[in-house]
RNA sequence: GGGCGCAUAGCUCAGUUGGUUAGAGCGCGUCGCUGAUAACGACGAGGUCCGCUGUUCGAGUCAGCGUGCGCCCA
């Protein structure tokens, strides 16, 4: 016996005695055990952190990176499945921040590094609870005890190893770096603290002449605008688009000449009101190199005639001079860029490429006169000690002073603020910063980035293609505190370097020191993670012997790293290698499979690339045919890059807005599989969804609960019918495939079974072999569509139409054994085919379907391979018939419905139309199903039916365009005109039509037109694609009292269900009515209605001591007298 | 400002290499079924496929331009 289905199932609550079952049976650890020796697929955890409340969108994540594991675990791969989190990084200082009410790194140093780390590391864990109870909710099965954290010892000595490598490679170098900085905190900015302080403030905005010094250029000046005037005394170049066109104008007022962009001219009249002529036209390219005077002579004075010699042969005076720049734009300004390299990026990158044309150390160097605190140095006198803000007054009155301002007004902008600080402007502003040198590696990182299969695939030659192709190099310091400390040390006499690549490598130096900073705090708390040893502060006291001049100390950097380095490095350092691990590492590189959501494009899966190729490059190793280079070819194979979730109401998620139900909550309500079914089946992964609780919900009725009621149908009639596996299967069994369930003796094999089996097998087998190709292509929308579609015909078609066997009380009918047989294997099947996909119903049905069967059979579902198609069983001509019998049926419904004629009433006869004669005699041997399906006598496939319907002929377009092009137009006329039956009729005939168009004859095979049947009014008709229903509506009287004894039938099952009847009690039927009609109803139907109801006695009096229930039934009205027989 | 993506029914989303009647589910309306039953089924209404221009015999689909939204980067 089956366990008995419960009646109102709540999906949550099964769900969470299923996580206890896998939990204390350890299916997880024995669904990898039983795969030990398999190839592997190798998965990789990008690290999530932990510092946030995950919320829906962290679901789908975690979801698909469960989905593939799972199936490809039944598949037969090995599938090691590492947890990690993501704990370093600014987030989790910002975290701590607020939580002390502080916000400047003065304010950290006054608190104390040492504490505050110590925080950061417990704050990493705030939400960790939180995260892995999601993660198990859900059913992502994940190593969470044995996860990787990227702030352990381990890991930080992995990538201390993989930095010493790059260092030692000369990969490493420091800069300067333009950046974000908050001058009254002395503090840098990361890009999403920039963005979230923008503010519309008004500026200065000058217009400013730069004197040409070329005599041949005498009385002219570059006009040039800038909206931070402090920056002007720390100019260095201006620079002009070499493709755009350019102007020198006369202002007769000024008496000189000015060069502005011919675009921008009649914006400058406009502003100025000054009459401007023009002199000449030039292009950008005759500008550059010209020489010109910079408003303050600070520098000028000094180096302002040096030159320097250029890589190419010859000299150039290092600064002052036009240069090229493609960031030029004519939409604002003057066509005319100042050019600080200090206090913008682009700037900075302006002076990078005037110094590359120089030899190593002859070109310009970085002018700038303002210090970290943003005030001007002594380099400025005159504005010395001055906030650079507050020195834009006097530096414009400076510049009128000396008459080289032209214009002035105010513009309106947006600019960032601190957000800490909201007063504080920030500034641009250079720091000597690490930088990893990836553009070197460009064309590696391109190569490899072709050999990713990326779903969607618009992602490889777009978002990342083209991220890789405008590389700069990474710059991979941060001056922070919770991070991995930059592992080199400097000399403090010479200034040399070397790295560390692990802990116990700075033990054994010489003469190392500060070891007992660590040492002290650990005494005076015993409780604190070793792990920090090798953090800040700690670190920063260890010195040793400088190997580079006697009595000199080395000293660690002070800085930190890009957290994304460490998640980036994750392929190793997870494994703690090359410390530890080589064996894991060997064997888990590259990933075959990774998913994150399309925000990680510049992030984790860059990070990913960049570190492989770069560290993993081997310069000994000859290229090979492909030009690539590295034994590592790229570090993962699969990525389905996921769409954002937004929130219900279409903006991000947020906590404040509510836009969004937490996770625990979805558990709760509707459970695990219906947030991963809504998940894998309502679009392609890659798709941006907002988060849609209604289609959450609709998946258990949709998918779920429809599958569960073909489970729970199955059960009942199971048990009623001693249909037991248990007892019919000789065994040995274990996963109830299709093989070892043909050992039962009673088991009919396929193909002796009637047609309704054998489609449904078809389907089954279809279903597997599209699941299968869909699943090996991470087509997860593509497989649950073909599930979805397969259970609805499992429920809508074939069970529906397989009732009468189950319900036969002829215990030895083989039809009605095969139909128990073959709706037990597509249980079992489709059990298997949605582990991966909703794994706790999967458990669910198993456990009672299979489990039941015999102590030998798997104990979890997920221990099972995933079925394979067996393409004997596979039957597409019968698929296309049963889909064109079950629209017949459809449209039979619906001629019913238009005619108000009920179901119930037996009609005498249907005829049919079929636009095509293909399937016409198949259909004729099993219109018997037709007839049950839709109540009627008889079906007649008729083929003159001109008095129903109208012929539509059509072209067949993708057939005839290609053939007669421009002309189809006028072949479809023609068709049109024509008349439909007699075309038709000429086509079965002779094979072919011939039709002139345009005088040129045209004609036609049966493939080469369409026909629609379209039915003509004053019919109980309906049309579809390939077929018209017409109905009889006669009515006789004799069918009429078929209907009314079905009518009856139904009042009586009413009254079963009321007084809760098992399925099997029989029962004795008294009927009085005073209608004669509706008394030799019941006798003509007798039979009938005692083996619908299971009646063992039905007689047209009343039922002694029985109190007689009043029913209508149509015109009539009766007097019911029922009871239920006691078994003797 | 740049790159990439998205825009289809009231809502959430599909729509395979271009083929002439654009689909699903929900919601709404009408009805049916009632031994899977706190389920289920059928039918119906509902569309300028964001706009414009183009390519083509034919465009939701391809191209160009524009609008709106999102992400990433400036």
């Amino acid at each position: 016996m089956f366990e008995s289905v419960a009646q109102n199932v709540r999906f949550p609550d099964q769900e969470t005695q299923i996580l206890h079952f896998w939990k204390s049976r350890q299916i997880y650890e024995k669904s990898l055990e039983q795969r030990r020796s398999s190839p592997s697929f190798v998965f990789f955890e990008g690290p999530p952190t932990a510092n946030g409340m995950p919320h829906p969108g962290h679901c789908l994540t975690r979801a698909i990176k469960d989905l593939f594991p799972r199936y490809r675990t039944m598949r037969g791969y090995l599938c090691r499945r590492k947890a990690g989190w993501d704990t370093h990084g600014l987030p989790v200082e910002v975290e701590v921040c607020k939580e002390l009410g502080i916000h400047s790194k003065e304010e950290i140093e006054a608190f104390g590094v040492e504490p505050f780390i110590q925080k950061c590391q417990q704050s990493v864990w705030r939400y960790m609870q939180q995260w892995e109870q999601m993660t198990e909710r859900l059913g992502f099965w994940i190593h969470l005890k044995d996860a990787y954290v990227t702030y352990h010892q381990s890991y930080v000595e992995s990538v201390w190893w993989s930095l010493q490598r790059l260092f030692e490679r000369g990969l490493l170098y420091q800069g300067n770096k333009i950046v974000w900085w908050w001058a009254q905190g002395g503090t840098a900015l990361s890009a999403g603290e920039v963005g979230q302080g923008y503010r519309q403030g008004a500026d200065p905005s000058v217009y400013v002449r730069f004197p040409l010094v070329d005599p041949a250029w005498k009385n002219t000046s570059l006009l040039v605008w800038t909206t931070t005037p402090w920056t002007l005394p720390s100019n260095q170049f201006a620079a002009v688009h070499p493709r755009v066109k350019y102007v020198v104008v006369h202002d007769a007022e000024l008496g000189e000449n000015l060069v502005v962009a011919t675009d921008l001219l009649e914006t400058m009249k406009t502003k100025t009101k000054r009459e401007l002529s023009e002199v000449r036209h030039l292009d950008g390219q005759e500008l550059i190199g010209l020489r010109y005077l910079p408003p303050f002579s600070y520098y000028h004075s000094r180096t302002g005639d040096l030159r320097g010699t250029l890589k190419a042969g010859g000299t150039d005076f290092v600064s002052w001079r036009v240069v090229p720049a493609e960031f030029v734009t004519t939409d604002t300004g003057t066509g005319v860029v100042h050019q600080a390299p200090a206090f913008g990026e682009v700037d900075y990158q302006v002076l990078l490429d005037q110094q590359e044309r120089f030899t190593e150390g002859t070109g310009p160097s970085l002018l700038c006169a303002v210090g970290p605190d943003g005030k001007f140095t002594d380099e400025a006198p005159d504005y010395q000690g001055k906030w650079v803000k507050d020195a834009d007054r006097d530096i414009i009155r400076q510049l009128r002073a000396d008459g080289i301002l032209y214009h002035q007004e105010q513009f309106l902008h947006d600019y960032p603020f601190c957000w800490r600080a909201e007063e504080d402007p920030l500034i641009q502003y250079p720091r000597r910063s690490w930088f990893l040198r990836t553009t070197q590696f460009r064309d590696q990182m391109l190569a490899n980035n072709r050999k990713i299969h990326w779903m969607p695939d618009h992602i490889q030659e777009g978002r990342f293609g083209n991220f890789l192709e405008s590389n700069v190099d990474w710059a991979l310091s941060r001056e922070r505190y919770w991070g991995t400390p930059l592992p080199i040390w400097v000399c403090q006499q010479t200034g040399k370097m070397e790295a560390v690549g692990r802990y116990d490598e700075l033990l054994l130096k010489p003469g190392v020191k500060g070891l007992h900073v660590w040492a002290d705090a650990k005494a005076a708390n015993p409780d604190l993670p070793d792990d920090l040893r090798v953090h800040k502060p700690y670190i920063d006291a260890v010195t040793y012997d400088s190997p580079f001049a006697p009595g000199a100390t080395m000293q660690r950097v002070t800085e930190v790293i890009d957290c994304w380095f460490d998640s980036g490095a994750m392929p190793f350092a997870q494994w703690g290698y090359p410390h530890q691990g080589e064996h894991e590492f060997q064997q888990q590189f590259p990933a075959d499979f990774i998913s994150e959501a399309i925000d990680q494009t510049r992030g984790w899966f860059y990070t990913l690339l960049a570190i492989s190729t770069i560290l993993f490059h081997d310069d000994s190793v000859e290229p090979d045919t492909t030009g690539v280079h590295n034994s590592f070819p790229h570090p993962f194979r699969n990525c389905i890059v996921l769409g954002l979730m937004l929130g219900e109401d279409g903006t991000k998620m947020s906590k404040s807005k509510r836009n969004y139900r937490e996770p625990q909550e979805i558990f709760d309500r509707y459970g695990a599989d219906a947030l991963r079914w809504y998940l894998f089946a309502n679009q392609p992964p890659w798709t941006s969804i907002r988060y849609n609780e209604v289609s959450i919900r609709d998946s258990i009725p949709e998918f779920l609960l429809r599958l569960w009621n073909v489970y729970s149908f199955f059960v009942i009639y199971a048990n009623i019918d001693r249909f037991e596996p248990s007892r019919l299967l000789p065994g040995p069994l274990s996963q109830l495939t299709p093989e070892e369930l043909s050992n039962a003796p009673a088991r009919r094999a396929v193909p002796q079974r009637g047609e309704l089996d054998r489609w449904i097998l078809s389907e089954l087998h279809g279903t597997i072999a599209f699941v299968v190709e869909a699943m090996d292509a991470y087509d997860n929308y593509g497989a649950c569509q073909r599930l979805h579609a397969f259970v609805d015909a499992l429920s809508n078609w074939y069970v529906r139409r397989s009732r009468d066997r189950f319900w036969s009380g002829i215990e030895t009918d083989s039809s009605k054994l095969d139909a128990y047989w073959t709706l037990y294997e597509c249980l079992v099947t489709v059990t298997k085919l949605i582990a991966p996909f909703t794994p706790f119903l999967a458990e669910a049905i198993w456990q009672n379907l299979a489990r039941s069967a015999s102590s030998d059979v798997l104990e979890s579902v997920h221990l099972c391979d995933y079925p394979t198609s067996d393409a004997s069983l596979c039957d597409p001509e019968l698929s296309t018939r049963m889909e064109l019998l079950r629209e017949i049926a459809s449209l039979g419904r619906s001629a019913r419905m238009d005619a108000k004629l009920k179901v119930r009433q037996p009609l005498g006869k249907v005829e049919v139309v079929l636009a095509s004669l293909d399937h016409q005699a198949w259909l004729e041997a099993h219109s018997a199903l037709l007839c049950e399906e839709l109540n009627v006598k008889q079906i007649e496939f008729i083929q003159h039916a001109e008095q129903y319907i109208d012929y539509l002929v059509q072209p067949n377009f993708k057939r005839l365009g290609p053939r007669v092009g421009k002309l189809l137009p006028q072949v479809k006329v023609a068709l049109a005109q024509a008349d439909g039956a007699t075309l038709l009729a000429t086509l079965r005939r002779e094979g072919r039509v011939t039709l002139l168009v345009e005088s040129e004859s045209v004609t036609l095979d049966a493939e080469d037109i369409q026909v629609r049947l379209q039915a003509r009014d004053g019919w109980a008709a309906a049309q579809g694609d390939q077929c018209v229903v017409v109905l009889s509506t006669e009515l006789t009287d004799s069918l009429l009292r078929e209907g009314y004894a079905r009518e009856l039938v139904r009042i009586i099952a009413d009254w079963r269900k009321e007084v809760n009847c098992l399925y099997t009690d029989r029962i004795e039927i008294g009927v009085v009515t005073e209608s004669h009609e509706l008394q030799q109803a019941i006798l003509e139907n007798m039979d009938y209605i005692a083996g619908e109801t299971l009646a063992v006695n039905t007689v047209l009096l009343p039922l002694e001591g029985i109190v007689a229930v009043d029913r209508e039934l149509s015109a009539f009205t009766l007097q019911l007298f029922l009871r239920v027989v006691q078994e003797a």
